[in-house]
DNA sequence: TGTCGAACTTGACCGCAGGTCCACTTTACC
DNA sequence: GGTAAAGTGGACCTGCGGTCAAGTTCGACA
């Protein structure tokens, strides 16, 4: 693919503006409640540069998710184990479950919102503007979680549904009660349950 | 509590209408894509009508909820096992998570909208309408479905953190992925997998 | 059966947030 | 410097959740 036209340097200084200010609103409020217009005037720009560079509300959520998940899929990748490759499915499994959990504590109810993507009918065509939800409506980020999720599962234990025990694991990142945990930092002791029914769902009688 | 005044005949066939036509239109639609003046519209009544009866967009849809689950509830109280008392914890969980699984699949999503409680901003002050949320935040349909299955948890493994374990299990039924399955008619499989998570969680090694 | 107050109904109306639009400004390449 | 493409801003549109005050219906009781 030929390279794609550079973008401006003062497109770029917004655009970067924005996403820290979304950063520091999303701190300490959910992004239910995080109106554009808020971000627009915190980020000093006007609230038709935001939708010009995210496209919608969902866009800056999920470009947001997206810088933050991109350092832990380079570790899964080709960092050092357990993340990395190298360690027994079960080890990396508990490992990714601990980091994605530090991700998502991190920033309150993001995957929710983005699990939420469905929610706000998409327009009929979609601007060329970054990702695209694909026909599954699912985002690359959690594309990867479950994928490298499942995956683990699956080398483990072919003869479970790993596609579907992926998706209720991290699904449950999702729930109102556990972001709640999350919001009070529980963040260990959600880390902890989550090893729990990771490695009992691994070791778990055949099925019936 | 002394005989409250019964509800008026024209109010209840019109309470009856608003409820109908919600479960018509939530067999076709997420509960966020519904509108209340498409539901008053459906009823037959004013959208002021709704409001009335209902208080709230979330009131309409807990309303819905609690009638459907409130056979569950007997048969966990009081029907026979090994959903009702009698049969082991382990056996009773699985029922309980077959039979929510059952609820859930029926109503597209409502258990998200419920879950999501929080995201609408509620008013100060509740008028008397029914429900209200409790200082928790969940409501008493959630708070049933949680409080059975972290007791039924902690009767089988009174080491594990129950309360969370059970929010991590039924939080999963919020997830997109898991609705969409639902939606696919999946809801067999979906048990299935529910049903290792628990089986697993019960037998899983103590406390690392 | 007639009367009367409470319960109920209604739809116009409010405020707000997401998203669109387009006239205007800035950039970067020549 | 000139110029075309990229970027910007904010008025504006739309549709939704929720309110309200004026009008209507019910049903208890005489």
């Amino acid at each position: 693919m030929i390279e794609e036209r550079r973008e401006r340097a003062d497109a770029a200084r917004n655009r970067r503006a924005i996403l820290r200010a979304t950063e520091d609103l999303l701190a300490r409020h959910r992004p239910e409640q995080i109106s554009m217009e808020q971000v627009a005037a915190a980020a000093g720009v006007g609230k038709g540069t935001v939708f010009h560079r995210f496209g919608s509300r969902m866009g800056l959520m999920v470009a947001l998710m997206q810088e933050r998940a991109y350092a832990l899929e380079e570790a899964v990748a080709s960092g050092p184990p357990p993340l990395g490759p190298g360690a027994p499915p079960e080890e990396r499994l508990i490992a990714f479950l601990d980091a994605i959990v530090d991700v998502v504590g991190r920033n309150k109810g993001l995957l929710a919102a983005l699990g939420h993507a469905a929610t706000a009918a998409p327009r009929p065509e979609w601007k060329e503007h970054g990702e695209h939800r694909d026909e599954d409506g699912d985002h690359p980020v959690y594309r990867f979680w479950h994928g490298h999720t499942s995956a683990l599962i699956a080398a483990r234990r072919p003869d479970l549904d790993g596609e579907l025990l992926a998706h209720i694991l991290l699904g449950s990142l999702q729930s109102e009660p556990v972001l709640r945990l999350l919001e009070r930092g529980e963040a260990k002791r959600l880390a902890a349950s989550l090893r729990v029914m990771a490695s009992g769902m691994l070791t778990a009688p055949a099925l019936a």
